[in-house]
DNA sequence: TCTCGATGGTTGACATTGTCCACGAATCTG
DNA sequence: CAGATTCGTGGACAATGTCAACCATCGAGA
């Protein structure tokens, strides 16, 4: 088998674990996510809502960026944890157009709880990895999508 | 900042990379994909035909296991694939339940697109990251996945 | 200042995918 | 053989993804 064939099979098998890993997440968050997650935000929610948490305020578009979602489907999702009091809206002083999104204080309550949900789920899929795999995993994966 | 609210904090974020790796892959694919996959089979199908190369004849309820998805979804999918001649199903002859799923050639001649394009999305991603460390990604998530 | 192209955001319509539940057929256990 | 379990199918519905049109605003020139 030549080199480009090699090369070939190990990105695609690649796609396919980290596809896996997704997913064991999602399940794994199936099973103790009900008890973390009483706003009752979802998956995708979540991940707004954790991003929220790490980037402060920011924009709507910026936002769509961080998390990689269309745009038409972000307005809908703010919208939604906006009625639900996790997040509030302002227009951007600087920038008529831009509205800047921000975690209210029961948003940083839902995110506590979200975080130790996915803490559990993921200390469980890695528990067959050594302290150094999961900083090796983190630090390739920071480098990567920096 | 105490250790366990460090160690939270790495793994949510994990989770975050995670999320936004499997969405480049897919944003990639959205652009290289359609010159290589003329089935049109999509992100799923693509997925399951890509699993079924590595596997080879496997059963249904398996290949479910294998990609992590709902049965009823597989059974819909594999019609699918199976009416455009990608794979054939036929019943075990061990066991009257199970009916077992194959590539086809023109199946196989699919694969060998989807990888193509797969792999020049995720070496592009990867193009910031050393060889030792696509290595060692590779090998991490092999582990915690087996 | 006044266009004009580009950008941020919203909305609608639609396709794909995920989730749950119920069911029939075949198998296994005792 | 009777009951519990497993594999696959089907229906119904929720969530997400995708695409295109649209308005308001901004920025860079003429």
């Amino acid at each position: 088998m030549s080199t480009i064939e090699t090369m070939t099979q190990t990105d695609t098998d690649l796609a396919l674990l980290i596809d896996r890993f997704m997913r064991r997440i999602h399940a794994g968050l199936q099973l103790t996510a009900p008890g973390h997650d009483p706003e009752n935000v979802g998956p995708g929610g979540g991940i707004v809502l954790l991003t929220l948490a790490e980037t402060g305020e920011i924009g709507l578009h910026e936002l769509t960026q961080r998390v990689a979602r269309d745009k038409s489907q972000m307005t809908r999702m703010i919208r939604s944890l906006e009625g639900k009091g996790l997040v509030t809206r302002r227009p951007c002083p600087a920038d008529g157009r831009v509205s800047r999104i921000q975690l209210t204080d029961r948003g940083r309550n839902a995110v506590d709880g979200l975080a130790v949900a996915l803490a559990e789920t993921i200390g469980g899929i890695l528990s067959a990895a050594s302290e150094s795999d999961r900083a090796a995993l983190h630090r390739i994966l920071a480098r990567v999508l920096g």
